[in-house]
DNA sequence: GCCAACGTTGGC
DNA sequence: GCCAACGTTGGC
């Protein structure tokens, strides 16, 4: 079992908003890295962060799971979507996406500015310097120390 | 709104 | 294959 973080912004797509509609295709993700975390890492179950970024405090908010498997995202080959991607191409795909569902929310925001200062996270992807993936890896005793602080 | 960081594109 | 230009992310 992994452990990982998904970014949104809030004004996109919000926690709370996870929650009324309780199961989302995660697509418009269009990095490669962060495709390959889905591609290779995401397994069915997996627990997931809920991030809020670009926002008055950044911040986890919440958590949900990994409830299918990556696959084909339908919006690269939409020209009505914001995530189109002409150059994708049709016989050989470049993006996926995974459905996550909502578990919980947080009691309260653990804000970027404590996860910054948080002791012993060791090397996290999240708060690494120009770091911008909008699906990064959490180890075990991240996730563990982070959910503790609560 | 600014701007640093970084990924991608495309000319050469 | 290099690298300048450009676009995007996301904190502040």
């Amino acid at each position: 079992m992994n452990h990982w973080l998904v970014k949104s912004e809030p004004d996109e797509f919000s926690i709370d908003r996870l929650a009324k509609v309780k199961r989302e295709p995660w697509s418009g993700v269009r990095n490669y890295q962060a495709r390959n975390f889905m591609r290779d890492g995401m397994q069915l179950g997996d627990e997931v962060f809920f991030y809020h970024s670009n926002c008055d405090v950044p911040g986890i908010v919440g958590l949900c799971t990994v409830a299918k498997l990556a696959y084909l995202d339908p919006t690269q080959f939409d020209p009505k979507s914001d995530y189109h991607d002409p150059a994708s191409p049709p016989d050989n795909p470049r993006w996926l996406c995974v459905d996550v569902a909502f578990k919980r929310k947080l009691k309260r925001t653990i804000t970027l500015d404590e996860l910054k200062m948080m002791d012993g996270l060791g090397d996290f992807a999240l708060t690494r310097r120009g770091n911008r993936l909008s699906v990064l890896p959490v180890t075990a005793a991240q996730w563990k120390k982070i959910l503790s602080v609560e």
